[in-house]
RNA sequence: GCGCUCUUAGCUCAGCUGGAUAGAGCAUCGGUUUUCUAAACCGAGGGUCGGUGGUUCGAGUCCACCAGAGCGCACCA
C-alpha cells in the first residue's frame, strides 16, 4: 500500500474529470505531477504539486489554480482532516485520525508484500557480480562489489522479478597461466625443495598458493611435476578449482551464493568468440586496421598494429576496440563479447554488470557490444562500485600485490562480523568511495549503525515476550477502531515511506537507500520508546501486563518492515542483544 | 591530453530523478535509568551546498566553463 501513488491517481482522475468537462487545461504529459512527503516543519501528511504544473497550460497563477482544486479534493475524500494551500502552490493534506487505522489495517493484513513496487513489470533479471579472476581467494576490494551486487539482486526478487545471480570466471588467457606457474614452482618447492622464483614478477608470491599446492599434491598422484609443458593442461584445471574452493567459501561468509558460475574457458572453447565476432560482421561493426596513439602518452613505445577492431564509437566509445592480437589470438574483450552474446541468448530482458572502479572505463565498450548485438541501448546496465579506502590506526592502508599483503574477506569477517561488513558497505551511496576504518568499526562498536537498527527490533522483541507473544507470529486483529496520537503517527508516516523507498532503491538500483532509511524508522522508534519514561501511556504493556492492540499492531508493523529491510540487506534480526 | 566518478557542518555522509526554512551520525558542551533492553533518549552550538555564469515560476539537484580529489586510458584480465 503506497499511499502516495495511491493518491496521485486520485488527484489524476479528477483533474482529467475537469478537463473533460472544459474547465482546466492539463499538458500532454502528467509526469512531473507528484504526490510527496512534506517537510517536517508543515504540520500535514501529504503534498502535491499539481497546481504548480498545470500553471503554464492554464496561464493562472498556481495559488489560484490551487484555491479551486482544495475544494474539489476535500469533497471527494471524507477522510481528510485539513487541507491548505501554501506559498509557491502546493496544496498540502492533513488526514484524520481514521486515517491512519485503515493504513495500519491494511499494512498488517498483508505484511509480507508490503514495501513491493507492484508497479513494476515483472522481468528477467541476470546480475553478474564478483567475477574475480579465480587467482586465489577474495580481499576486501571485491567486496564492496559482491555485497553490491547480491542486495541489488535481493532488491529486485523483493520486487517479484525473476533473478539469477552471475559470476563469471576467467579461467583463460595470460593471468591464468602465470598463476598456474606459480602453483607448479610451489609444488616442485615442496617436493624438491626447490626454491621459488620470487624475483619473477609475473609469478603470484602469496602464501595462499603453498596450501594449493599441498591440496593439489595430495589429491593427486598421477601427474609428475618435472616440466611445467607436461602438466600445465591438468595442472591449470586443479589449480582454477582450488581456487574457486577458496572463492566459494569467502562468498558463502560473506552470505552470498551465485545461482551461475560461468567458465570463460568453455566459452572459448565452444567456439562461441567466433560466431559473436560473425554477428557483428554481419552488422559492418568489425575491421580491420590501427588504433592512434593516445595523445599525451609516450609515443616512442608505441606501434601501430593492423589487427582486428569492433566499432566501439559508432556507439559513443572513445576508440574502437581491439578483439585480436598480433598473434590473432583473442582479446579478453573478444571472449567478453561472446559471453554477452551467451547472455542474451538466454532472453533476459536486463543484464546488469556490477564493475568496480578500475573498470569503468570498460563501460563504453561493453555496453556498446550489448547495444550492438541487441539493437536494445537500455538492455545492459553497468553499476560502479567506488574504492574502499582501508583505514587502519588512522593511516591510510595500501595493500601490496607484489609482496601478496592482502587483507582478504577471511580477514575482514573475522575482525568485524559478516553483518557489519554488509551494512557498512552499504549504507553509503556506491558512487561514493568509502572510507573503512578497521580501528572504528571494531571499537565503537555500540555506534555502528547495525547495532542500532538491531536494537530497535530486539526491544520490540523484547516486548512480544513479556506478554508470552512472538514477534514473528501474524496477528489477527478484527477491530481496528484506534485513535493513534501525534508520535504514533508519526511512526506510521514513516512507515509509509517504505514502499517510497523500495521504489527508489530499485529503480536507480541504490540500495544505499534502505540501510539509511532502516535507521531513520529506528531513529523515530528509539525516540518514542524514551517517551514511555515520562509518560505511561507510551508504554507498550499496560497496568494489566498486557498489550492493547492498536500498540500490538503498530509494533508489528514497524518490526515486520525493519524485518524485511534487514532481509534485503541480507543481515540477521536478533530478538536479543 | 582524453574518459568516468566525486566535491554539502570541524570529520564521515544522506538529500526520494527540479520544489517549501538543506538533514543525520561522529566529535564538543550540558542533561535523562526505583518504569517494556541506556547498544537508548533530550537539548545547544556548527552551512556562501568547490567557484562563476546559464536554463525557469523555482537549482544542492539540470547545462556550460573553471578549480580540486580518486580511478582508468595498447595486444593484461
Amino acid at each position: 500500500m503506497n499511499i502516495f501513488d495511491l493518491y496521485l491517481d486520485k488527484i489524476i482522475i479528477l483533474i482529467k474529470k475537469l478537463n473533460k468537462d472544459g474547465s482546466l487545461e492539463i499538458p500532454e504529459t502528467l509526469k512531473g505531477i507528484n504526490v510527496d512527503i512534506p517537510p517536517s516543519n508543515f504540520d500535514c501528511d501529504i503534498s502535491t504539486n499539481v497546481a504548480m504544473v498545470l500553471s503554464k497550460v492554464n496561464k493562472k497563477s498556481p495559488i489560484d489554480i490551487a484555491n479551486t482544486l482544495i475544494d474539489l479534493i476535500k469533497n471527494e475524500d471524507e477522510k481528510i482532516e485539513t487541507i491548505s494551500v501554501v506559498k509557491p502552490g502546493f496544496i498540502n493534506i492533513k488526514f484524520k485520525q481514521t486515517y491512519w487505522n485503515n493504513f495500519i489495517k491494511n499494512v498488517n493484513q498483508n505484511c509480507k508484500d508490503f514495501g513491493v513496487n507492484i508497479k513494476e513489470k515483472k522481468q528477467k533479471y541476470l546480475v553478474e557480480f564478483v567475477s574475480a579472476n579465480p587467482t586465489g581467494p577474495l580481499h576486501v576490494g571485491h567486496c564492496r562489489g559482491a555485497i553490491l551486487g547480491d542486495v541489488i539482486s535481493n532488491i529486485l526478487i523483493f520486487n517479484k522479478h525473476d533473478v539469477s545471480k552471475e559470476y563469471y570466471v576467467n579461467d583463460y588467457g595470460n593471468q591464468i597461466i602465470n598463476f598456474t606457474k606459480s602453483v607448479f614452482f610451489r609444488i616442485r618447492e615442496i617436493l624438491f625443495n626447490e626454491k621459488f622464483p620470487i624475483e619473477n614478477s609475473d609469478l603470484y608470491p602469496g602464501d595462499y598458493l603453498v596450501d594449493i599446492a599441498k591440496n593439489i599434491i595430495e589429491s593427486n598422484n598421477v601427474l609428475k611435476f618435472d616440466k611445467f609443458e607436461d602438466v600445465s593442461k591438468e595442472l591449470t584445471l586443479l589449480s582454477v578449482s582450488e581456487s574457486l574452493k577458496l572463492i566459494k567459501s569467502n562468498l558463502s561468509n560473506l552470505g552470498i551464493v551465485h545461482d551461475k558460475f560461468t567458465s570463460e574457458t568453455d566459452i572459448v572453447l565452444n567456439n562461441e568468440v567466433q560466431k559473436a565476432i560473425d554477428k557483428l560482421m554481419d552488422k559492418k561493426l568489425v575491421y580491420s586496421g590501427k588504433i592512434k596513439a593516445p595523445k599525451g602518452e609516450d609515443d616512442q613505445n608505441w606501434v601501430e598494429r593492423e589487427q582486428l577492431l569492433f566499432k566501439s564509437t559508432d556507439f559513443g566509445d572513445d576508440k574502437d576496440r581491439a578483439l585480436q592480437k598480433s598473434d590473432k589470438s583473442w582479446t579478453y574483450f573478444a571472449s567478453d563479447v561472446a559471453y554477452h552474446d551467451n547472455k542474451l541468448d538466454r532472453n533476459y530482458d536486463t543484464l546488469i554488470n556490477i564493475l568496480g572502479a578500475d573498470h569503468a572505463g570498460y563501460i563504453k565498450r561493453i555496453t556498446a557490444v550489448v547495444e550492438a548485438l541487441s539493437g536494445d541501448k537500455k538492455k545492459l546496465i553497468c553499476k560502479v562500485s567506488q574504492l574502499v579506502k582501508l583505514i587502519k590506526d588512522g593511516k591510510p592502508f595500501k595493500m601490496s600485490k607484489r609482496k601478496g599483503d592482502y587483507i582478504t574477506v577471511e580477514d575482514l569477517i573475522s575482525e568485524v562480523g559478516r553483518d557489519a561488513t554488509r551494512f557498512i558497505m552499504l549504507n553509503r551511496s556506491s558512487d561514493v568511495e568509502l572510507d573503512f576504518d578497521f580501528t572504528k568499526v571494531k571499537e565503537k562498536s555500540k555506534d555502528n549503525p547495525l547495532y542500532y537498527v538491531q536494537y530497535c527490533y530486539a526491544r520490540i522483541s523484547s516486548v512480544f515476550r513479556h506478554v508470552d507473544l512472538n514477534i514473528g507470529n501474524d496477528l489477527d486483529i478484527k477491530d481496528y477502531e484506534f485513535e493513534y496520537t501525534e508520535d504514533e503517527i508519526r511512526i506510521l508516516k514513516k512507515i509509509a515511506e517504505w514502499p517510497k523507498c523500495i521504489e527508489a532503491a530499485s529503480l536507480r538500483l541504490e540500495p544505499h537507500r534502505i540501510p539509511v532509511y532502516l535507521y531513520e524508522l529506528s531513529s523515530e522508534f528509539h525516540s518514542y520508546w524514551n517517551m514511555g519514561k515520562d509518560d505511561p501511556s507510551k508504554r507498550f504493556i499496560n497496568e494489566q501486563k498486557k498489550i492493547p492492540n492498536d500498540k500490538l499492531v503498530f509494533l508489528k508493523v514497524i518490526s515486520n518492515v525493519i524485518k524485511s529491510g534487514m532481509d534485503i540487506v541480507g543481515v540477521e534480526t536478533p530478538q536479543k542483544m
